[in-house]
DNA sequence: TAGGTGACGGACC
DNA sequence: CGGTCCGCCACCT
């Protein structure tokens, strides 16, 4: 059954963006990572493409390894969307769609604990 | 069936 | 810094 196998995907896809916490954000190629996926980054993308709206899974907190929101007009405003929804819990989004990737990263296992060296600036 | 595309990533200039 | 090129793999015409 290759059909159910890529509508699989999809959930699988979903289900792993759902545990990214609040005011943190992923990458395509993390959440690729975290199902087993590694390499497809690019199908994630596809998945969160098929994700019906409204959606209670928290799409916007992922974006591209360049740490800035995919901007294309294939979205039709969903990428506009997606910034606003950033800028309610907190990120900083550049009017570039550029944020600050780095000092949001999602360690998935690392809930406690802040290991991550404070960036000064 | 073949070819072009893209909500990606990384290397290169 | 930013713009470009290649590799990747599922989707669409």
């Amino acid at each position: 059954m290759t059909h159910e196998a890529g509508a699989g995907f999809d959930q699988r896809v979903w289900q792993a963006v759902a545990l990214i916490p609040g005011g943190q954000l992923a990458t395509y190629g993390q959440i690729a990572e975290l199902i087993g996926a590694w390499g497809c980054a690019r199908q994630v993308g596809w998945a969160l493409r098929r994700l019906p709206l409204p959606s209670a899974v928290p799409w916007h907190r992922v974006v591209n390894a360049r740490g800035c929101i995919a901007m294309t007009p294939s979205r039709e405003g969903s990428d506009w969307i997606q910034r606003e929804l950033l800028l309610a819990e907190g990120i900083p989004v550049d009017p570039a769609g550029r944020l600050p990737l780095a000092r949001y990263r999602w360690r998935p296992g690392a809930s406690c604990g802040v290991a991550i060296a404070d960036v000064a600036p």
